[in-house]
DNA sequence: CTAACGTTTACGCGGCGTCAGAGTTC
DNA sequence: AGAACTCTGACGCCGCGTAAACGTTA
């Protein structure tokens, strides 16, 4: 016996690492100690060092435990491969926090704009909701004509953003007030539906300024949407399309009874 | 009762969460469902709809679901100050990430330097760890000259990679020995530490390649780590006074010995 | 009657932190 | 004999996924 072993609380010391942390490593596997002593202390030797350096550092790279255990048991090809796959990982991860961060400082610039003092939780955070939310519908810029887009752009500077969180509350609301009709099985023309399709025409009119254009843009968008595979659909097109039929109906009967 | 409530599943389709979710929300006091039936089902109306899109909002920027719960039931001025808060959060994650992914593209270039096909992991991973373990070692190049940083650049391009991890791997056993006999009570004239010492003084030659200033920078770096509060020391100090003494008493004898 | 809903309860994950209770070493 | 270590075992964390066993509704 040339020198003696370390104990967990000095070889954790060593490696930076607490004691628990060498225990869940020797039962999981992925790191047994040297030796036992009979009482059945753990007892490390200088080489381990080297195998838990080696598991920290991976682990400080993002790896899980167990991919760490098959790594360092495997040759030095699977390592190269699984490097540069955690490097695509890490890049995601980064792009994702970078629109996070975008949104954050984007609604931080709003409210800036906006007389803080006295603003509920709630529409601020719809303000957020609307910054977050805006890339989910990047599809549907394709259906506007640039006049059309323009036009849109300075509706909503013009509407500011409560009023356009607020929209969007209401429109919120308003498809699940829809839903609950549609699951009463409720007729699109019922009466208890009227109510509804007319607040949803106004809201339409707001949004888009009574511009028929933009209203016939949007149709298409949905049409083509409800055509795609069910999971790529950003929204539940058999609501929408119940939302359109009642919609066509009221205008239908307030036409008639002019 | 103007219209009927919606069950979980549907409501749950509608903001585009999991049924799980919804239990888990109501379960922790999150979002509680306006009403229940006289058989226990949860019932849902538009309002709560508003309430969960503002949960998921939040969540997507990152806040545990206990700072939503508070976050929601308090002014906008909390809200306000907790997005800032959270920004200045995901800019140190991204930062980290940033480090990360450095180490990574770096470790991609070295292995593309080296021949690949039979290279070990653990040397590899110490190739690696060398990278990512380089900026904790930041404070140390304030002790160097330009000349003397100049030179150990150029000492370290002329070793390359594996020999550089090779060291570091030597040395880290070399600690874990000098800590095993540092516990053991051995004193540092020890017959039993002195090729311990010896095998130090070869790694300082062969590292800073004879240059006595160096060596010095580097005793006063260690001299003055001490003196830190002991949380903010990044390495055992009292070990590394150990293995200085042990060394000092080493050329002692040696120069004795002539 | 059946099928699609709903409910509660419980376990699992990853990577340990944090006890508690008992034994070991010095 | 007491202090400082060590052991095992168990529970907790977060945000649900997943499944079991059973009740409700159309």
């Amino acid at each position: 016996m040339q020198n003696r072993m370390l104990r967990v609380a000095e070889f954790a010391r060593l490696a930076g690492v607490t004691v628990r942390t060498l225990q869940y490593y020797d039962r999981i596997g992925l790191l047994k100690p040297s030796a036992t002593s009979e009482a059945g202390y753990r007892l490390y030797r200088a080489r381990d060092l080297l195998r838990l350096q080696q598991i920290v550092t991976l682990k400080h790279l993002g790896f899980p435990l167990k991919e760490i255990s098959t790594l360092l048991d495997s040759p030095g090809g699977d390592l190269q491969s699984s490097l540069r796959n955690q490097q695509r990982a890490i890049q995601t991860k980064i792009s994702q926090l970078h629109k996070i961060a975008d949104a954050l400082e984007q609604a931080g610039d709003k409210l800036a704009t906006v007389e803080a003092d006295d603003l509920d939780p709630g529409l601020l955070i719809e303000i957020i909701r609307s910054i977050t939310e805006a890339e989910k519908w990047r599809g549907v810029e394709d259906y506007y004509s640039p006049e059309q887009r323009s036009r849109l752009a300075e509706q909503r500077d013009a509407l500011g953003p409560q009023a356009l969180a607020q929209a969007q509350n209401d429109w919120s609301l308003l498809m699940a007030e829809f839903q609950s009709c549609r699951s009463a099985g409720l007729k699109v023309d019922d009466p208890g539906v009227r109510p509804l399709a007319e607040r949803m025409h106004k809201l339409i009119e707001a949004f888009t300024q009574g511009d028929a254009g933009i209203h016939a843009s949007l149709n298409n968008y949905y049409r083509d949407q409800a055509k795609r595979p069910a999971e790529e659909q950003p929204f539940d097109t058999e609501l929408s399309s119940y939302m359109q039929k009642a919609l066509q109906s009221w205008q239908q009967s307030t036409a008639d009874s002019n």
